[in-house]
DNA sequence: AAAATATTTAATCAAATGATTAAATATTTT
DNA sequence: AAAATATTTAATCATTTGATTAAATATTTT
């Protein structure tokens, strides 16, 4: 067997192609991402990305699963920390998802849109939702606020923080430049919190 | 000619196609959308649909620019009504986008999917910042708040609004049921705009 | 009613696209 | 080095899919 070399250039090629993929799926969303699209960002024979990965179909779920983890991985640990004030968890959580999403910005908007074609693709949809019932989050906020609903609370903090990159394409163009829309984001890193703890302390 | 006939069978059968693509488009995307799936949708033969329209393109220009005026042409008027105060604004604002969502649930998942794919379609792009600059909305908020970015202001309205129904793949399932949803989105009408009001008067 | 025009359909085309195959090349093992 | 195995490629296939065509049917005008 050619192991050593196999797993060396392997990782490389194979890598190279999921890397291409991610890409092409994430600007384009599968159906408008060709296959041959993929090949020449990864700079790859169409026939390779068969050969790796068996079909389109197949990549793509990879990818999915990838991505649907980056996008909303973050919130498990920072949720469930036992030792953050409700305060620093909102803090936390803004600051992760900013950082994140100035670097990529199309996740969301990728995500929620491959979800909805294919919404069998949440593997994992009642889990959820116990995760979320019993995390730390929502104890804290209950024990805090128990008048306040935790879904609009939690709706509220991701539309904040998710919206502005969700509506990109639309936003940008009104706010001006990439770089007064990047400052924005910047700025906001401080304020969601802000505004979120209005959102508590209110009488 | 066929005058009398022709309009009255013109626009049921055109209406019927553009009906049909909108739907499907609005379901599916333009990518994953099939012409064929608009032909089944409208009962009515495929090439039928290059008869009316030309081109799948030209159908899908055609509902995109009505599905973008769908969505953003409801804050014009609101925006730049002089006779309400800024609260009432957001009041109306609220209401008006959760009732239309209420009934097009995936309309902004849809929209803001499709301008990713395809920025140009935005026309106005410069006009917009204009007409949102100079509107009465922007006026009365500078006005009572010189202190307040009316671009995060505008974000958090929107974000508190829109992204409950962009996630709505995501959240409904963690929520419950379809009528579980609907009742936090009911309650939504009256909460955004008491948060919003937080941020304005909080010091 | 006849002619003109508009609408609809079945059949077919051509290009795009996901996938495969068989052969060539590179790498590892013996 | 030889054999075995893994990787890569060019060429090709089969299906899907947007679009067209030519003929049939319906409608309107004369």
């Amino acid at each position: 067997m050619a192991k050593a070399k196999k797993e060396a250039l392997d990782l490389s090629t194979e890598e190279k192609i999921k890397e291409a993929a991610s890409i092409v799926f994430t600007k384009k969303g599968y159906g408008n991402a060709r296959t041959r699209d993929i090949a020449e960002e990864a700079g790859i024979n169409l026939a390779l990305l068969n050969y790796y990965f068996r079909s389109k179909e197949k990549l793509f779920q990879i990818i999915m699963a990838e991505r649907i983890d980056k996008l909303f991985g973050v919130l498990g640990p920072i949720l469930n920390d036992g030792s953050t004030t409700l305060d620093e968890k909102l803090e936390k959580i803004t600051e992760s998802y900013i950082n994140m999403l100035l670097e990529h910005p199309d996740l969301p908007i990728f995500v929620l849109s491959e979800i909805r074609n294919n919404p069998e693709q949440l593997s994992n949809r009642f889990q959820a939702r116990r995760n979320l019932t019993e995390s730390v989050f929502i104890k804290q906020l209950i024990e805090r606020r128990s008048d306040i609903n935790p879904f609009h609370f939690l709706m509220n903090l991701l539309g904040m923080n998710l919206f502005p990159f969700v509506a990109k394409p639309v936003l940008q163009p009104i706010v001006g430049n990439e770089e007064a829309y990047r400052q924005l984001m910047e700025q906001r890193k401080k304020l969601v919190p802000v505004w979120m703890k209005l959102m508590l302390d209110h009488t």
